[in-house]
DNA sequence: GGCTGTTCTTTTCCTCTGTCAATGAAAGAA
DNA sequence: TTCTTTCATTGACAGAGGAAAAGAACAGCC
């Protein structure tokens, strides 16, 4: 495991205060007493963790307290001071780094990307090194310091120690991404896999704040899914976890590069769908934007093929809560363009396969940018940040 | 959530006291050293741990130090009192009701069984209760008091409220079973999901202990299926969890009374094995055992079917390993008895399906006597009457 | 048999965290 | 102005766990 805690200072000394801090962090200006409620502390608990990060300035009283509540001494609401630290997030596609700069709310202020021509490591890198520096540039112009950098890759990625075990789009293997990039760029990294990168997101910024138990499933290129559960993520003991794109869903359906037959990924992932529009119409469709205008235009074989991968979508997801029984699954992606068309099928399908009460599990969409990945990376990175562990 | 704090008290008072127990409980004998290496505490706090539960009689020192190290002063090994306390599990099935008398160690010290010809919780009651009374005498005899009465029942059960939201095998709805069952013995009641009793007695007493993430699947009646992530048994948001039995494997197999095509129980399962071997050899083969014997015998038909159940548990295994990557995924159940006939489509459908890494995860059996599922709820209720969470 | 080296266990402070209960602060209401 | 109500802070306190030193129990060695 590498050494993170030879840098600087983190807000949260005390278990109590770190828990104070995400408290805030994810839950919006709150005052004393509510943070009291929400963390099972002692007020007085609650008044010694704060005071330090109000001194550093990692918290602020936020004076904006237009509704006044009817009696007593007015409350003083308290929220994260987004602008005390920046952090950069990083994602590393085959063909593309993308990077953000964000605060320590975890909004984007930033963001820039680059193409690639090579992916081996020795091409990479520099590229990821120079964006990074770009970025620096830009937080010292808000004269804002940056604590820390995340570090996104798809595959398998062992965030304890930093190292890209195996990423097949890139084609790496044992990479020790993090310390390279560390003595790169001298800032504090985290490596972890994308999609568990954005479940880190949505977990403290996005629609799973507050849950213990839920599913980010992200349509695109590839099927993914991030897991939480009893408020972690699910990282797996061998580094593979929710890798729902490779469910049978059918043994009579198209061929995987997995080696079965009917995966989801092999149905609903935009290759995937792009492969039969093809077979279908007989035209030389290449990009997820055509196929998806053949589909809006009425062509019934092509509405047909995404109502397909909308029900193998549908089937994944009841997969999911039947085994997990997660409060809620977020749909995201890329490939959310297509919802309207992935909808139904996805709806009837679940709907279908969710055993018994598990149909209750709220299912909703999260439109994704493509700079969203990037802040996922951050997310990490700010996590990393606080030392803590858990909502 | 009920009050079980009225009763008597714990032996673990402080959280280090609960984690030094349960170690022992788990990995047998240790010394104090190795508990402290184990906790991660210091061997001072489980000195401090230690004491208070040796002077209540939880613990003993274990005198039996036949191999002495080399050096040094011999170590004294400390493990769990199974005499002090007694528990009782009950399994209440649709036409049968398991109890067994279970030491601290949860082994089992006296099993009864009662037959049932009525299923309303007014009949149900009645005979489990009589069951109890027959063992508390039976601890009388032993000299040993019971602390805790654990209940198992299959369908979706609230452990926190001790209330059987619905269990569809005994058509139950919404009934206050630890509440009734706590006045009715005044006994300290846990009532838990069958599957999930099973997966803590192994998580504490099994395959599983010292694993963080496991998963246990039991074939037989029906398919089902207890995970741990994180350490802790996974319930559910909604109180369902781990319904391997109703992934759909193939749209195009036999109906499931759930609605769907092809599930892994209508493939898989005790009953659609039968109905399976009845189409095939047109014989009145109404138990398991008599289709067992058929296979056995060479039928190739039936070993067809029995080829496919298999496969079919192992494409389950393959879903759950995925989206999971649990350390170990144990197969259990009546069904069992076949293994020998499930084991190449179980270990090659799983081979097939795992995805990467995740294939590196242990897939191993264990035979479960039918008293193994009132052990289970011995299980919890010695994990409640310890009253901690995890290992 | 005493001495020494080694390892396990206990004891003795000591720190530090979070709670309790009381006090202070900031309003509106009477 | 004074009272009431609610929020926030303070200071004394209990208790949990850690560090380090002492104690205990053996084997081996002279």
């Amino acid at each position: 495991m590498r050494s993170t805690s030879s840098h600087e200072a983190v807000p949260a000394t005390t278990p109590a205060a770190s828990l104070v801090f995400t408290t805030v962090l994810s839950h919006g200006p709150l005052t004393r007493t509510e943070i009291a409620r929400r963390t099972m502390l002692s007020s007085a608990a609650v008044t010694k963790a704060v005071r330090p990060l109000m001194e550093v300035g990692y918290l602020v009283e936020d004076l904006n307290d237009g509704a006044r509540s009817a009696l007593g001494r007015p409350a003083n609401p308290v929220r994260v001071n987004a602008g005390r630290a920046f952090f950069i997030g990083v994602k590393v596609t085959g063909d593309e780094i993308i990077a953000v700069l964000a605060d320590l709310c975890c909004r984007i202020r930033v963001a820039r990307h680059i193409r690639l021509t090579h992916r081996e490591p020795e091409a990479v890198l520099p590229s990821m090194t120079s964006l990074v520096h770009e970025l620096l540039l830009e937080a010292e112009g808000f004269g804002v310091q940056v604590r820390g950098l995340g570090i996104a890759v798809s595959g398998d990625v062992d965030r304890a120690d930093g190292v890209v075990r195996y990423s097949p789009f890139l084609d790496w293997r044992d990479v020790p991404l993090a310390g390279i990039a560390e003595t790169a760029t001298g800032l504090p990294v985290t490596v972890d896999n994308d999609v568990r990168a954005l479940t880190v997101a949505e977990q403290w910024f996005g629609a799973g704040v507050g849950l213990s138990d839920f599913a980010l499933v992200t349509v695109g290129a590839g099927i993914g899914c991030g897991l939480v559960v009893h408020g972690q993520v699910v990282s797996g003991a061998h580094g593979v976890a929710g890798e729902i794109g490779h469910l049978s869903i059918d043994p009579l359906g198209p061929p995987c590069h997995c080696g079965n037959n009917g995966c989801v990924e092999a149905i609903a992932a935009d290759p995937a769908i792009l492969r039969a529009v093809r077979k279908v119409t007989g035209r030389a469709v290449t990009t997820a934007a055509e196929a998806l205008e053949l589909a809006r235009s009425g062509d019934p074989g092509v509405r047909e093929i995404y109502a397909r991968a909308g029900e193998a979508i549908g089937r994944a997801i009841g997969a999911v809560v039947n085994l997990l029984g997660p409060e809620r699954v977020i749909i995201s992606g890329e490939g959310l363009a297509a919802y309207d068309l992935f909808a139904e099928g996805i709806r009837n399908a679940f709907a279908a396969s969710a055993f018994g009460t598990a149909a209750e599990c709220d299912v909703m969409t999260r439109p994704l940018s493509f700079e969203e990945w990037a802040r996922g990376a951050a997310a990490t990175a700010i996590q990393s940040f606080i030392g803590s562990d858990t909502d």
